[in-house]
DNA sequence: TTACTTGCAAATCGTTTGCGATATA
DNA sequence: TATATCGCAAACGATTTGCAAGTAA
């Protein structure tokens, strides 16, 4: 589109070092405080603005799908992922891409369609295992009530 | 899960009631304006609480997949959307939904699936006007430019 | 030397929350 | 009457932005 006279700056450099490296999906902050201890004079605006800037790129993909915070996927090939409703966490659902999904609204959706996302959404393990066991204390409450009675 | 002593208040009811009768998916600002033609001293806040508390309830959807802003839809069946990228725009994806998507995961994720988001993204009618016309002024300046050489 | 980028801080935006007052069941 | 809910305003968290100084090309 736009011809932009780009600079690879230190900081935009290991950036999207740091984020190839981890291959974890990072939000801005987490990005931050990875960069800082390499850079520690690293302002949180501007790992923002060159997030924003390496997603245009193409060099890695931005993640707004549901839940508050956005994140980063070193990996700007598509795919799908899995996402914790408690945390946060993302990670990649192991399914391949599905096809043909835009050509079924042919001729019957007047948007101009661009593509589609798909998320899995439910407990990571860490977070399935804290829920199991607020369950299980419940359980034992319970049966202490009718025990006392 | 946990028994709710829930009232039927007049703002909660005029909400849902706003909801059902527009059949659009309007952000928590937009319910917020169409209900204060009826209740113009309702505050913000009660319409979020509120918005809130009828997803709980099942009577209505919050839609959080991408974009900034928040959704809410007075359909609380399954089904998909389209949004638009510009203006965040968004209506009923006209096909059903897909079938067997948690079970293809079993027993090769360690996250407790819970369900799956699928949305189609683009650009409305009417934002898709609007970049024709903007592509077609430009197309307009380039041969202008090549004119005057 | 040019103008893209930075660090910093203040601003913005959508949303949530604490409070004392109100109204529903 | 008990307490869920309200209106109001302040608080919040994530993200964006204005600006003067710094630096890649």
């Amino acid at each position: 589109m736009k011809a932009r006279q780009l600079r690879m700056t230190r900081q935009r450099k290991l950036i999207l070092e740091e984020l190839r490296k981890i291959k974890r999906h990072l939000s801005a902050d987490e990005v931050y405080e990875v960069v800082r201890k390499q850079l520690p004079r690293i302002s949180l605006g501007t790992v923002y603005r060159n997030l924003e800037v390496l997603s245009e790129l193409g060099e890695i993909q931005k993640l707004e799908y549901g839940g508050a915070v956005k994140r980063f996927d070193w990996n700007p090939a598509q795919h799908y992922h899995i996402r914790c409703l408690e945390c946060g966490r993302i990670d990649d659902a192991p399914i391949p891409p599905l096809a043909h999904m835009e050509s079924r609204l042919q001729g019957i959706t007047d948007y101009q369609i661009d593509g589609h996302h798909f998320e899995f959404v439910g407990l990571c393990p860490v977070c399935a295992e804290k829920s199991a066991d607020y369950m299980v204390d419940k359980l034992k409450k319970i049966r202490l009530d009718a025990d006392s009675r």
